[in-house]
DNA sequence: TTGATAACCGACCGATCGTTCGGTAGATAT
DNA sequence: ATATCTACCGAACGATCGGTCGGTTATCAA
């Protein structure tokens, strides 16, 4: 397991960059974190930054898309199963806990971005139709007879989705953390909390 | 039905600033939006807003606050009910649907600030203060034997909130549309997406 | 030793931002 | 009429920001 060996000299890398940057963003926001301190925190000067990216939306970019790849790879997944849409349902909704676990802080900054620019904008495009995989899923089963039919399927899709996304707000990844919380995502939308 | 007939100049008060602001924080996000679109949005000056606040930070304060006074208030009156922590526990999650639809754009700022300043750290250490409460309702009736025993209350708490939290991510307020979802929110919640 | 490669730096630029200041405009109350 | 009150404006400020540029430094391969 020695180091790649890259040639020329030493330092940071692209990733090394992207790392750093998605801490702070997420520590203080994407607008609050200014080029200076991203720099700073890899113990490098502001020009050597634009070395490695563009631009500070190139990083934003970067984060969100290791999220959605994320996210789209667990719906894919998915897709190909031949099971119950509800069975479909709670693996899809279990691997967007895991997903959001592992790639947690890149998730996090997906989930706050507004749409003020072009590229926020086609990152919650993309968002939506993760959303609309979901509520797609909702549907079958209630056609199925396996989920109440008294809830509309774009209402629960979103509701269920608030409850995985709001893991962002809270949770800290631990070892071994992220299935004792799937559990109890599964447990709550689909049982419920009554006993 | 007379307007209020204020002495001076006619033109915008205060509450007219924080509306137009707090619309152009959740259209942008509060870093992203100038004092000179808040102006813009109300045909005046830049120098003229602040004639009604003292700053850019105080028409943050004030949004939260609202938002932060209506959920202490419905946890309020919760607590003075002679009814089982289930019991108490739903109506909270119900009301806290509610406020949120009525003090929709107000709630929705207080839900994406990082803690970036002492304005916000404040705002978020009342949240978790609201949130404690939640836990403990959920914690009580576990103990009264009517939730389930194998999720961990502060959790369980989590995931309730994050749903209804949500709700500022697709919500639109209507009339009448808060109940709607108030009752997807408990049915799921409570007694489980599975027919 | 030399050339290629990759990482880094200091100085600077134009734009934007929140905020301040002194003064003006339009309404009501006396 | 006049005093008072409220709302508004233009001009300017210091600070900060994202980004650029030309040049330097450290490593590897030949």
């Amino acid at each position: 397991m020695t180091a790649p060996r890259r040639r020329g000299r030493p330092g940071h890398d692209q990733d090394a960059v992207l790392t750093a940057a998605v801490r702070l963003f997420n520590e203080q926001g994407y607008d609050a974190t200014s080029m200076f301190e991203i720099a700073e925190s890899l113990g490098i000067t502001k020009s050597s930054v634009y070395h490695h990216i563009s631009g500070k939306e190139q990083l934003l970019q970067m984060a969100m898309d290791r999220a959605l790849d994320g996210l789209f790879e667990a719906a894919e997944d998915v897709r190909e199963l031949d099971l119950p849409a509800i069975e479909r349902l709670e693996r899809l909704i279990r691997s967007s806990v895991l997903v959001l676990a592992e790639r947690f802080e890149f998730v996090t900054v997906l989930l706050r971005v507004r749409g003020n620019t072009e590229v926020e904008q086609h990152a919650l495009t993309r968002r939506r139709e993760f959303d609309a995989v979901v509520t797609e899923l909702v549907k079958q089963a209630q056609a199925e007879g396996d989920v109440r039919p008294d809830v509309d399927p774009a209402t629960a899709a979103r509701l269920l989705l608030g409850m995985v996304n709001s893991l962002t707000e809270w949770y800290r990844p631990r070892p071994g953390g992220a299935e004792a919380i799937a559990d109890a995502v599964i447990s709550i939308a689909f049982e419920g909390l009554r006993m």
